[in-house]
DNA sequence: TGTGCAAATGCGAATCATTCCCATTTGGAA
DNA sequence: TTCCAAATGGGAATGATTCGCATTTGCACA
């Protein structure tokens, strides 16, 4: 299946209209590894000759996140979210806070957490906000 | 030993000098167990009838977060940040989606977790964020 | 294949927490 | 007491994100 029917689908399944705007969003996604600010993909888009309004990318960073079908990072010190789009994989990041690279961790270190915070607790977890900062190997020696 | 005094000591550990407002500060986030953002400190320190502009209550926050004597929360899918005085512990907080209350989490489940990545990435961790939201037992039901 | 309408978008203004600027005040070392 | 770097006041600026509303578009249904 090519790419965007797969988009359509994961758009469908969260009824929402296929545009080609979401779609062309996706496809920047899908092109990088790094998490993308709105801005930077809207920069992206532009360069892509796609004409579009920076509310709309947010607003539909917005709804492909509250579908669960993009992921919203909240970047440490700053008032900034970038956003990925995961493969159905929970993920965290490392912040390097001297060059502000951004890398990419596979899997979750709370799930038992969790599950022992709703025992003591009395809490339903939806979810959780988790990042990691400090030195990459680059930075390490300041 | 005083409060105040206690205080004085926190500040000159780090090289800050003794003010009114920052000791005010610190009286009220002493005095609350729930963390405050920049604004409600603001607001309490108003009705003690102290004197204070929000920029100093900004700052003061920041210098104190940067010398370690106060810690900043991020709260999910917000901008803003609120701030405790921690008795040297490192903790996290439960946030309820729905009443948006804030439950302090003793403790860190992520030490073991820190290890491992500098092991894995040759990170240099030096801190990290955490925040689990859900519904808490009075709202669980929706 | 056309119609209608809710959903999506454009675009500029508004919001809102936080930071900045710069003139004035103040703590505390000497 | 003197003096200066540090701290503060207050208002403007910033910057990411959201909002309002007019216009366009996807798509269900006839
Ligand atoms: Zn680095
Ligand atoms: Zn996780
Ligand atoms: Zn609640
Ligand atoms: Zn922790």
């Amino acid at each position: 299946m090519d790419p965007e029917n797969r988009f359509d689908e994961m758009l469908k399944s969260g009824n929402l209209k296929s545009t080609k705007h979401r779609i062309a969003i996706l496809e920047v996604l899908k092109g990088n590894k790094i998490p993308l600010s709105a801005e930077d993909i809207y920069i992206r888009l532009k360069q892509n000759n796609i004409s579009i309004s920076l509310s709309t990318v947010y607003r539909v960073l917005e709804t492909l996140h509250e579908k669960d079908i993009v992921s919203k990072v909240n970047i440490p010190d700053s008032n900034r979210a970038v956003y990925e789009l995961h493969g159905n994989e929970h993920r965290h990041h490392l912040l390097c806070v001297k060059c502000r690279k951004l890398l990419a961790i596979d899997g979750c270190p709370l799930e038992e957490y969790e599950k022992l915070l709703e025992d003591r607790f009395g809490f339903t977890v939806k979810g959780h906000n988790l990042e990691v900062y400090g030195y990459c190997n680059n930075c390490a020696g300041y």
